[in-house]
DNA sequence: CTGAAATTTCACTAATTTCTGAAATGTGAG
DNA sequence: CTCACATTTCAGAAATTAGTGAAATTTCAG
């Protein structure tokens, strides 16, 4: 890491780069992620290669991955040839960049393999047990991706609102029940 | 993996194994975990590394994670001094389990860090933009924890209702806007 | 206590993943 | 077109991580 970064980027990116070795990312990738994040402006390839030290054909792959993420923005910079790379600047669009992204990597083969093994005929005791467990996997995952799926579709504000409320959403649902109709809709 | 696994279990087990390497849990553990999860009665370390054709060092070693992970609970059956493991019985109890140690490996050390961060004096105006950044992300993850804080307390049945809703909580609290009083309580 | 059974540790090997530099390929200004 | 700059690919080196078996330690029945 060149001696132009300074303190406060410096531990932001080294805390990255451990984070993301504890998901799938690499710990390159994490922190040429976090470079890209916290900068002032697009960064090309070279400047990230000279500020993390790392060569460039390890920043080109970097790059890569986080494109496959979809985690990076390319820009151009007029009269510049070279391909500039910006993190969208609201952290919950990040979130919901990751959450999708792992949906599709990790819950959807995940959820295909359970519904295979539940259509299989159990043919021992054993089986028997093993798809009632893989059964309620299946219906959480299930439950909660779905659920998600609705929340990622509310505006932002409906969203911060319901998030700020936590625990007293309760009281409201209590209410919703005494009443029985929720105005404008079924059920 | 021994020929003793039904197809079902061991794609299961498979699945499970590919899966851990995405996460920081390695192939191993996801596997040993996966046989405990279907198993329908608790295995001893010696049956595990049996079915899986691992060796008793690795499963000790595998137990040992999944220990440090909450994931899996001991128990011991009379006039047996082999220690037997087994996994909770409800996927939403495993879910909060993981949760809750992700959070504390994963969230806290990184909120800490930022917190950190924001606490320096910028001394650049590359600081001060990395600073905004940090905070944005910092305000995200304070949000959401204290957000799952309040659901994790909620009672399952508030919280199926409220997940089956999904977007129809929206209706709900544009109603509750336009009443501006929440029955029983503050705003 | 004792010692057999169970479990863990640990030094080492095997396997996997990451990173690099050189070469190949792509690209757009002139 | 062409050629200089930019990016990507790729084979192998380096580093990291996983897995093993032998030895050490722990545990508890007798």
């Amino acid at each position: 890491m060149s001696p132009s970064l300074t303190p406060l980027v410096r531990s932001f990116v080294a805390h990255f780069g451990e984070m993301g070795s504890r998901w799938g990312i690499n710990r390159t990738v994490g922190q040429i992620y976090a470079l890209i994040y916290v900068a002032p402006q697009p960064l090309n390839a070279d400047e990230i290669a000279d500020a993390l030290e790392f060569s460039r054909s390890n920043v080109s792959m970097g790059l890569k991955e986080l494109q496959a993420w979809q985690l990076v923005k390319l820009r151009h910079q007029a009269g510049d040839r070279r391909e500039y790379f910006e993190a969208p600047g609201d952290a919950w669009e990040v979130f919901r960049t990751l959450a999708e992204e792992r949906r599709r990597r990790e819950i959807e083969p995940t959820l295909t393999m359970l519904r295979n093994a539940l259509l299989e005929e159990p043919t021992t005791p054993e089986d028997r047990h093993a798809q009632k467990r893989m059964k309620g996997m299946h219906d959480l995952i299930e439950l909660m991706t779905s659920w998600f799926d609705d929340v990622q579709r509310m505006d932002a504000a409906t969203l911060a609102q319901l998030m700020k409320m936590g625990a007293k959403v309760q009281r409201l649902l209590e209410f919703k029940d005494k009443l029985k109709v929720l105005p404008g809709g079924r059920a």
